[in-house]
DNA sequence: GGCGCGACTGACAACGTTGTCAGGCCTCGC
DNA sequence: GCGAGGCCTGACAACGTTGTCAGTCGCGCC
């Protein structure tokens, strides 16, 4: 008589105890496990009978072991909850389950040691290759694991230097050019810009557009304008109350990414100097968010394509796992300018 | 002469190459790497050495076969790029990392096929324990996985019937009570209520408390008043129209979660009929979302807390993890009304 | 000088699976 | 009646690590 899970002892049940149950060896285990033909019928019942009595599951570790590929990557970001990343996480979530591959998700909070300890826990486990939103710009911790043959993947921001590794970003310059062009087309002739940390690659690239859009419009560039840092509310409140202060105010602000467009528009709405339909400072964001639309003014924005990165990145990824060689890719993706409003309020 | 790292063979080094490099057995290699103590210094030095030439990293897939914990969980959420369950998925981590584990996230898009590939999957990887966000009613599939000694919680939704697992809710029902009571004390008599799915487990619990303060005070049931689905924007906008158009139309709009809210202001706006300052709709929402308070007028809604609830989760994961037994527990969280504005508008 | 002891090192099995190879049995054709 | 060939099954090694146990060496003590 067959046991029953009752009597079974503790812990999982493996394919030598299903073999011993059905009454055949280990291997015709395997075998009907892997849906590999050559296995009689009657004995291939018999077998899932056993599977089925015993709730075994095949343990994928021990595959893996056996077998090289872990059928699973690593995501690093900046943070899940920010909603620019939680996207991105989507999609390449959905990439990875269509190429039959899990996720290892974690986020760094734009720190480069949790970012490489992350990396490189991802690699111990052997995953088969890695999306990456550095932290850092240090990244020769990753030779040894490229050099062992895991596929790497940068996202929204370029590897450190010396590293030649597949690369998907934003236009970020063009971006902002074309935000900060926007606004001097509309008249405005002192535009500010508050950006986040000026050591984030993203953040720069806007920077340089700006500067960039300014020069092209004939525009001096003044540094007094221009304000960058963590998107934390004191902060920007800070840097709003000085800029308004100054003798020639900004009429226009271009805000460097979503959460500092919100941050801001909360610390003007705080400070009373809000835009309404007919009145206030211009703006014009990097990043679309939710409900953009609905503020009054509507707030115009550069919208970037948070899924589309993380779906070339992944798809990117899974076709060098699938064996494609070439020169390393550096995708850019292009920028879509939204006008709602607030980009289009004249200087006051 | 040890070998360099481009003479090595393709692949990563195993413990056997880095102790043929130093010249020591595999297993003084193995107390090295996991800093066990009675090891030369001398010796343990020559094996550094040998371990940054070759860029060895210890394979922890090995290791877990060897160990029996793979010190990785499983999360199961419903999308990723929905905040609330960004932030629930973002407090997990944090846990999760803080107790040295790694996470797997999977989306399973409220299609229960997918949950159970998800988990069933998690559990071939032999994660030690599971976050889940159930999106269907039946677990049977777990049992084998529960027995087998995975542990898991159940997260903002309970488990299917006949399953005994420690679980995290919200309050749904009393912050529906809350958000209807508040309404009914500033003088609605006919409030709408716009639920997601009913098959869904929150939207029917809100349903209920809805229910309950309606007869808290006085207020007769209209099923008429009432609309369940996926909060997509087609949906949503026929069902307003129908309610707009009612005989006596509804004065207030109690809107069962985030996305229903924000899609209904959209709708709403769209419709002109979106409440200003001094007419319109009043409205509260279930779950607070970004830029609610910054909205004319700001929005009044019952706030969950999602970080909270991942992180009750998760801690009650990783207690059960290191040993902790008794009883079941079901944690229920408690919501918090947030008056704004679009809630204290009086009935039009 | 022998013995015990501590400090260090290594051989070997085991974790649960898959790839390789060999073998048994049956059938078919001559 | 016998060999060839196909079908099915199983024994065994290997994946890279850790736990167990045994061994070697040098030193101090009787």
């Amino acid at each position: 008589m067959m046991q029953t899970v009752a009597e079974t002892r503790r812990g999982r049940p493996t394919m030598n105890d299903v073999a011993a149950a059905a009454g055949v060896a280990l291997k015709t285990v395997s075998r009907v496990v892997n849906e590999e033909r050559g296995v009689n019928p009657a004995t291939a019942e018999r077998v899932r009978q056993a599977i089925a009595l015993l709730g075994y599951r095949r343990n994928d570790g021990a595959r893996v072991l056996r077998r090289g590929r872990t059928a699973s990557i690593g995501l690093v970001i900046e943070d899940v909850a920010d909603p620019f990343y939680s996207l991105l996480s989507r999609a390449v979530e959905d990439v990875a389950l269509g190429n039959g591959s899990l996720v290892f998700t974690g986020s760094s909070g734009e720190d480069s040691l949790r970012e490489r300890e992350l990396v490189l826990a991802f690699c111990a486990r052997r995953v088969d290759g890695l999306i990456i939103v550095p932290a850092g710009d240090d990244h020769d911790y990753l030779v040894p694991e490229l050099t062992a043959g895991i596929r790497a993947v940068f996202a929204d921001r370029p590897a450190g230097p010396g590293l030649e590794v597949d690369t998907v970003l934003s236009d970020n310059a063009g971006g902002a050019r074309a935000a900060t062009a926007h606004l001097a087309a509309h008249g405005h002739r002192r535009i500010a810009f508050l950006g986040d940390n000026a050591a984030i690659f993203t953040a720069e690239e806007r920077l340089r557009g700006y500067r960039e859009a300014l020069a092209a419009a004939g525009l001096a560039y003044d540094p007094a304008l221009v304000a960058m840092g963590a998107p934390d509310q004191e902060r920007l409140r800070a840097d709003l109350a000085r800029l308004l202060a100054l003798p020639g105010p900004p009429t226009a602000l271009f805000t460097g990414n979503g959460r500092t467009t919100v941050t801001a528009l909360r610390v003007l709405d705080a400070l009373d100097a809000r835009p309404t339909a007919t009145a206030g400072i211009a703006i014009v964001g990097f990043d679309d968010f939710e409900l953009a639309d609905l503020l009054s003014p509507a707030v115009t924005v550069v919208a970037q394509d948070p899924a589309g990165l993380g779906r070339a990145a992944a798809e990117l990824l899974f076709r060098r796992l699938s064996g494609e060689t070439g020169p390393t890719e550096r995708l850019r993706l292009p920028t879509r300018l939204v006008a709602r409003g607030s980009g289009e309020l004249p200087p006051s």
